[in-house]
Parts: C-alpha cells; structure tokens; sequence
DNA sequence: GTAGTACGATACCGTAGCGTAGCATAAAAG
DNA sequence: CTTTTATGCTACGCTACGGTATCGTACTAC
C-alpha cells in the first residue's frame, strides 16, 4: 500500500500489525463478538490506550479486520478465451476461499454485514466486491455465447459462489485447481445443455 | 407436539409462544447476539422470572429459537422415480428456505454453530439434519445410475446446498418451486454430461 | 368457592466490555 | 544529545447483560 511509505515509524507498524493480527485470529475463533478491544489488547501485547489511538472506536477495528479476511481476486484477464477466462477466475476464488484466514472466517464473513450493530464501519457491499470478477466472466461468458445469451447473471453467480461456499465451509474439502475445474465444468456442462 | 398435551395451562403456552416469537424476531434481526433475556423480555411482555421458569438459562432459549427458524424438510418418497424424489426435495428445500423466518435467519443459521459461546446448548449437527433428506435422494440418484454412480455425494450436496441458500440470502430471488426446478435440472444436467 | 400455581414487578449482585484521563517511559528523528 | 512522538500502565466511569430473591397478584382447575 501507499501507507508504507508514510507510516515510517517502526513502532507504529508494529502496533498496528500486531493488533490486527489478534483480531483476526479473535473473529475467525468466535465472530465479530469475539472481536472485543480488552481481548485483542492482551493477546497482541498492545496496549489498549495505543489500540485507541489507531483506530477510533471498535467497529473501525472491526472494519479492517473484516477486510484482512477477505480473499483478493484479481480482476479476469480479457486476452483469454471466455472458458478459460472463467475457468481462472473459478480457480482465483476457490483458492482465496481456501486460505487461511478467509476458510476459518467465512460463515462470520457472511452474517456479520447483516447484524445491525456489528457491521456499523463496513461498507454495504464489502463482500459483493469479492465476487465482481466473477460476474464479469459470467457476463463475458454469456455474451460470447459460452452460454445462453439469456443467462441470469445473478442466478448463475448464486449457483458458482454457492458451490465454492458451501465447499469451504465444509473443512474436510480440498480447495484445489482440481475442485475449481470441475465446478467450472459442471457450471458450463448444465447451461450448455439448456435449450 | 405431544407437548401440547401436558402443557394445559394455556398461561404457560402463551408465555413461551410470546417469549419464542420475541426470541425469534431477535435472532433474525441480529444474530444470536441480539437475543437477550431482557429486551426478549421486555418485547414479548413476559417477565424476565418468567422466562427463567420455563428455560434454564440464555442458551437454552437460544437452542430453541434456533430450531424454530429451522425449515422443516420432508423425508423423500422411495416409491417414485429418483429423479422426481430428489426435483420434490429440492422443491421442499427451496420452499423451506424461501419461508420467513428462516430466509432472513439464514447466514445466523449458518454462523451460530461455529460460534463457540453462543452454540453451547446446540446439538452439534443440527443444520446437518436439515439436509439429509437431500443426502438420501443424492444417494439414490447415483445408485440408480441418474448420475453417475461415482458421484461424490458430498461434493453434490455442496452444490445443490450452496446454490438454494445462496439464491435465499439475495433478497431480489423468489423462492419458487420454478427456481428449485431450474437448480435440479441444471444439476442433473451438468452429472449426465460427465464421461 | 377454594387451593394451587403461574405470573409480574422490583430490586439486587457480579461481570464483561467500551472508551477516557493522566502520567511515566522508551524509542525514533534530527 | 535533544526533541518529538509513540507507547505502556493504572485507574476510572459507564452501560449492558446474565441470573437470583422476594413478595404480592391474578388466573386456572377442581
């Protein structure tokens, strides 16, 4: 980030590194609850004045720990042909999602932007931004007619996100390219056989 | 229930319908962080001694709100083809998670049994439950050679699973018996395609 | 009508958690 | 070496919440 090169002071890369890291391990554990201010400053060796002095309150705490659970996509690549386009971007997010923290943390990445109290500091569409990439290749697919040119984008993400979900909640999944390609397969063979 | 049967006193039954429906709309609102003994008190108009009379401590009423936002999901009929048991379950499934209050309880449904606090007086499969019945008509399907017969059971269940809740957290998507249709045949679609 | 029982109201204790104030110390920057 | 700044520590006030005790009242059942 840019920050890096405002942020000098050792100390407060520090701070903010370590308290970061304690919160994140406090809501992959138990959930935006278990994220309190008197824990994180125990477990990271910060103070909690010095906590106060980087982040206002506990929901902008909140907030970047959020954000560090999330899994970064990148953006599709349009050079490729739209299968393969898609097939990569399946790879990107079943992969993201497998990662620590992100697998631990996803249930709680999902509920916490609809309780009304924990998701005070979080942009509304935090999590929709994870999943842009993917849209885009859906949409790309379809117009290429790789599928139905009448595909309902947002159904076909509902069934794409459902899969790769649904398999990292469950903790005896391998999140692998193999995985990836067959959702991806078994994604492209039933529209495809739509008439 | 055949609790109904024990339960005479119709001040009893009306304070844990009052207590349950409050609980409930607590639980969906915010997780099972909002759900407090006193506003569930103070909203259903039942004394907090009450509440104690009738449920242990917090988290056995949580227990039971949880269960009451659970759908209920019939066992699949053996005596019809495999294909129309497991079209019928998905139906059930898509219905049951379309039905208030379990579509908006959704991501808490998901979230709650990994919250190591809040989870305390929860059976520890109870959402597992919910989805056996679609296990089993999994499992027939691939035994009678619909799909095919190397089918791993759980990998289907994460697909057909991960699309119907993810099409039920998207408040824009009608739970109807056309969507569960279009995800069983997306999904056999997609098996029958495999070589 | 009478006995049993569920209920409501109030008060209370203990704990966890958020956020702040004040001051001493250590470390970075020049 | 000196100045600046980030940090640690202790203490504190406040609120929300879980859970209990007590007592008077209203309803149910027979």
């Amino acid at each position: 980030m840019s920050e890096a090169l405002v942020d000098v002071d050792p100390r407060v890369r520090r701070s903010r590194e370590a308290v970061l890291a304690a919160s994140v391990a406090f809501f992959v554990a138990g959930g935006p609850r278990a994220v309190t201010v008197d824990a994180v400053s125990e477990a990271s060796g910060v103070a909690k004045t010095t906590i106060y002095r980087h982040w206002r309150d506990r929901a902008h705490l909140l907030a970047d720990t959020y954000r560090a659970c999330l899994p970064v996509v990148p953006a599709p690549d349009d050079s490729v042909s739209p299968e393969t386009a898609l097939r990569d971007v399946v790879r990107s997010l079943v992969h993201g999602m497998g990662q620590e923290p992100t697998r631990s943390a996803l249930p709680h990445l999902i509920a916490t932007p609809l309780d009304p109290v924990e998701s005070a500091a979080l942009p509304p569409d935090v999590l929709d931004q994870t999943f842009s990439p993917l849209v885009a290749s859906i949409e790309r697919a379809a117009s290429a007619g790789v599928i139905p040119k009448r595909t309902d984008t947002m159904e076909a993400k509902h069934q794409l996100v459902g899969f790769i979900i649904m398999s990292a909640i469950d903790p005896t999944c391998a999140m692998t390219n193999s995985l990836a390609d067959r959702v991806t397969e078994l994604f492209l063979a039933g529209r495809q056989a739509q008439t």
